[in-house]
DNA sequence: TATTGTTATACTCTATAACTATA
DNA sequence: TATAGTTATAGAGTATAACAATA
């Protein structure tokens, strides 16, 4: 029985360093906000809630990239740790809306202390120009697959 | 009350923009490789095994990276679909071997077109020589940080 | 009927630690 | 005692679908 053409190895390819270094990333990034008492997901959740007022759990959703039902327990683990307050709208009774507390908004800040510290750490002995290279390259692969509703260059 | 200074946003760090892709890319295989009953650890689980004859259990821990109790489960799984046999040592009874049956190696042929297919879908529309960037500056880092069991250039 | 949000279910991955059997 | 491997437990992330309340 002859064998068919070989296999590609793993490291042939983008997706695999690029799961490994992001996992390695996210990993050490992980353990430092820990100590904050939080994960990398309710940091993204804090975060973006940190720019607005109020915000609808749909539209967390769509920010975040995840289904309503992956929001509702983020926010219910961040309420019940007293970061986060869940209001009824009294227009339209289905509709919430998420605001982050006080003590949240002055997480946040510490817990973007903790990310810059944490990107330097695993970027910070590339070369600007390089550090420049990979962003650029990485939104751009996430704007051709429609990945980001954040801002592009 | 005066608030601190204002926190780095999201899409500042690299880390973010790697893990939206990394997550992209991950997903989109994930989808692919179902269709042939397994998941992207097992996939990388078979494709180490493809080139050995056969691998300790806490060898495939070392080079993926993994703890050997989720080898263990890993292992579970792939003998319970039948592509993979556990066989004691006899020499020294606490030792087993991992090894791909036939039918196991013949899927990661198949699983490697997907993995190719993959990376063509997301990285396709860059250049060569910003596929050879990317993958450089992964390297890199990768190694700088210890990551790799694997080849580095 | 459609929509908002929650809840239930299930599975993978990860990490830690306890455990078994050998050596 | 140390080692190889398994098993148990628990938390986090993800996805799907059922569900309740409201529009």
């Amino acid at each position: 029985m002859v064998e068919p053409a070989p296999p590609s190895e793993l490291h042939a390819h983008l997706g695999y360093w690029l799961r490994m270094v992001s996992n390695a990333v996210s990993r050490s990034f992980a353990r430092k906000v820990e100590s904050e008492g939080v994960t990398v997901a309710e940091w993204v959740f804090l975060r973006v809630l940190y720019d607005f007022e109020r915000l609808a759990p749909s539209e967390l959703a769509d920010r975040m990239g995840m289904t309503r039902g992956a929001i509702s327990k983020l926010a219910d683990r961040l309420v019940s740790k007293g970061l986060v307050v869940r209001r009824a709208n009294p227009r339209d009774k289905r509709a919430h809306t998420l605001t982050l507390v006080p003590s949240g908004r002055a997480l946040v800040v510490r817990l973007a202390q903790l990310a810059d510290r944490n990107d330097e750490s695993f970027f910070g002995n590339l070369a600007i120009e390089e550090r420049e290279q990979l962003g650029q390259l990485l939104r751009r692969i996430a704007a051709a697959h429609g990945l980001a509703t954040m801002p592009i260059d």
